[in-house]
DNA sequence: TGTACATCAGTGAACGCGCGTTCACTGATGTAC
DNA sequence: TGTACATCAGTGAACGCGCGTTCACTGATGTAC
């Protein structure tokens, strides 16, 4: 019978000194396994995130300036593998059609793949979005710009008729996409048949799925 | 100088015997005004509305067993009229596929007009969602029959081409349309055209925007 | 080689807050006899 | 007509919690002279 167990985590040892920046790090990386661990983001709270680093609440602050920035610092890190994710799926095929339909899949992927960061960075409220991350930061800058850039080569290539300027069309497009997967996110057991059948549906519907008859 | 001034607001006159119901309307009366005055879920603390109420924060506990029983049931008044406003919009018009659009842009303006509702119902945390809110509750049940209904009648007359049982093209439609309220909701900003502007072209898009050429 | 000093990476303790919820109680009103 | 009782619509006070954030401080390490 031990008398007064300690449950308090290990300390962590100091970073020497010229090092301090490896504490960011390491609350970036707690933070992101609270984060998937939950679930939840009103798991990562700083005493929390303080906690599994084995370090004081105060220390977050050295290095954010306040826990949203923490909170979407994690959820930036993530984001940086979607555009990359997007162009990794597309690259190699040449079919620009394709390469449209593969690009929505990866985000698709993406976002069922980390739901919580998805709904912090996608579906939060806009005035909790830090300005830095407000703009079009996933799916946003190239993301889009690429997915542009396919449809319209897939035009001129006479695979499909664009009826507005491509970058318009690749944002409803995108739009249509984020409508699955903030659908899935939120509603899942509204999934009448797996994701890939249901993005294929929805592509097709898209492409050719109700137009009228001539 | 007043001394001591009193800023609480003033008390509630207690309801007539039997009459214990009305406390019920006006704490949901209450909540809703809070939320919309707010626009934001966090805003609907117990103790607030109690306090706007005019009553003591127990007394909320007399007609709901807790406090997301009480913030789904705000929301759930709301979307009461969104199935209604749909069939409005529809009602009368002849062509099956106007009705679905029409249907469509009503569920949008429902939305956008009630964002934070929106997002309580349809953005929220699954497990956040009481049982009896879970399911198709909004554009669910009567919404989506009656879309299913309208794209069977417009396949049979020959104004779109089906290539999913009609239930199935209803959600899918439904999920573009989610996709723009979600997505207006959380990225106001990003509005690059009015939303009957964009949504417009997101209807183009689905019935014959990028359809392949012939 | 020794010593004063600056810097760095954190810590300890606390501030003040609002939150959901529970429990025993109150005081007015109706009802049975 | 009077009185005991039950019911109803709430109240008052508190429980216990976790939260973000701030402030003055510490102790080890490097650096200048």
């Amino acid at each position: 019978m031990r008398a007064c167990p300690d449950t308090r985590p290990p300390r962590r040892v100091r970073s020497p000194r010229g090092q301090g920046d490896r504490l960011r790090e390491e609350i970036l990386a707690a933070a992101e396994n609270l984060l998937v661990a939950s679930g939840d983001e009103s798991a990562l709270s700083v005493r929390a995130i303080a906690a599994a680093v084995g370090v004081t609440p105060p220390s977050i602050y050295i290095h954010f300036a306040d826990r949203n920035e923490l909170v979407f610092a994690v959820c930036a890190r993530q984001a940086e593998q979607v555009d990359r994710a997007m162009d990794e799926r597309a690259s190699g095929e040449p079919d620009p059609l394709e390469r449209i339909r593969l690009r929505g899949f990866a985000y698709l992927a993406w976002g069922l793949a980390n739901p919580e960061h998805y709904r912090i960075l996608m579906m939060g409220r806009p005035a909790a979005t830090p300005a830095r991350f407000a703009g079009h930061r996933v799916a946003g800058g190239g993301g889009l710009d690429a997915l542009a850039a396919d449809m319209s080569e897939a035009a001129e290539a006479g695979r499909i008729r664009l009826r507005h300027p491509p970058r318009v069309s690749a944002e409803l497009f995108w739009m249509v996409v984020h409508g699955m997967v903030s659908m899935l996110i939120a509603k899942p057991h509204l999934e009448s048949a797996p994701p890939q059948e249901t993005y294929q549906r929805m592509f097709d519907l898209v492409l050719l799925g109700l137009a009228p008859r001539d």
